[in-house]
DNA sequence: ATATTATTCAATAGATCTATTGAATACTTG
DNA sequence: CAAGTATTCAATAGATCTATTGAATAATAT
């Protein structure tokens, strides 16, 4: 084929290299089109997991979960890797969470329903008051505040922000006593549309401690540029 | 229902709210999940068009470019006015742009193929010295280079890279005389995967110019927060 | 080897998506 | 009001997507 002849000549070449890329670019998008991946691509960003625990926790079958994790893999979304009898996934790169938080964001921002559902499933949001990442660094520096990581365990030892405790929200009530009483505890959980932290700090509230919320949580920190800490 | 009884009586409640949100956000992914209404997003990216005018643009009937808008239209990615007989769409926020950029630039760093693809489509783009932003700006300033857009004039009226003159590739053949011999010709057209650009530098090389290549269009400019130019 | 377990595969029915066709609608112009 | 044009609508066939079911595969433990 001739590169170099006259452009009109070319136009029909150009003109299918042109619909392969966008066919390759709709692959990603398809990948993302689902509620179900969504919600595994989401959990994923949090840890590594196996096929039976994402089944477990999106609330799939696992044949259903095993299908729907091929389709993030053939988009490259995903990498597995077998681990014994089971397989473990993982997102292919950290840096895809900022593709999942861009479209939770176009979400927020054009569908109006979306404030809708969310005012509705983070009601309690609004009875904690929120601190940001810059003053939640500098009252941890003070001492003032302790940083309480309320995720499932397996998510916080894949990463966490440091200086972060792990209380799991479901061990939170026996394990009460681990928190000073005379310090703020800001709780964080999944991130802005997680209830985990809201649920942990309605608890803390009723039994007398002083609480903040920090909205962010690790995918946020990480893509900010900071590092997460590690067991 | 009661929003605060104990958090096993709440859990089916919250899945279902949960569940809505992803349905919310898979909309959106759904909307960018198709070659042609990607197309068609990135083209009104540029410009607003008309129903008729996209068709031609995408090579498709005007009847399934009608059917994808609405389907643009259903997410909330773009907007429709009547302009007399004539219905013109232009995207809801030109902020949606990030969306698309994250897109393509996943998709360019997981998909091998893409770059494959890339490389054929934009088979010249070696043979032209690129220019930074910061350069760009700096050269201009000095007076040594002139800025072109050779993007269709619609697309130029809707707004340019503040300085650049307009000569859309298709009528540059018989435009050479105004440009200046003694300067050097920096081209854009939509971005980096874009060739018009290309295309006219092949002929302005040819024909004697010195001529550089600017990756960035008016999206990246504007998403990197200047202002465009408007006539 | 056999049994066990996690995951994947294969087949399938129903839903959704897509392009095409031709008709219907909405607006402008004469 | 009639004619002309841009767009949308409605119907449809074929493709793709999704969840389910039960079987097949791969690794481990006995």
């Amino acid at each position: 084929m001739n590169e170099n002849g006259p452009l009109h000549e070319r136009l029909p070449e150009i003109r299918r290299r042109k619909e392969r890329l966008y066919a390759l670019f709709a692959q990603i998008a398809s990948a993302l089109a689902n509620p179900h991946r969504l919600e595994l691509f989401e959990l994923l960003l949090q840890a590594p997991r196996t096929v039976e625990e994402l089944a477990r926790e999106a609330h799939m079958s696992v044949a259903n979960t095993s299908q729907h994790l091929q389709r993030l893999r053939q988009a490259r979304l995903v990498v597995d890797e077998r681990e014994g009898v089971r397989v473990r996934y993982r997102v292919a790169d950290p840096e895809l969470a900022r593709l999942w938080l861009e479209l939770r964001s176009v979400a927020e921002r054009q569908l109006v329903e979306v404030e809708r559902v969310l005012d509705a499933y983070r009601h309690r949001r609004h009875e904690f008051e929120q601190i940001s990442l810059s003053e939640l660094r500098e009252r941890l520096r003070r001492g003032e505040v302790v940083l309480l990581d309320v995720r499932p365990a397996a998510e916080y030892q894949a990463g966490h922000l440091p200086g972060a405790i792990s209380i799991p929200l479901d061990e939170l009530e026996r394990r009460l006593e681990e928190l000073p009483r005379d310090k703020i505890i800001v709780a964080y959980c999944r991130g802005p549309y997680c209830i985990y932290a809201d649920e942990a700090l309605a608890l803390l509230a009723e039994r007398g401690w002083q609480v903040m919320r920090l909205e962010e949580g690790v995918i946020e920190w990480q893509l900010a540029g900071y590092a997460l800490e590690r067991p």
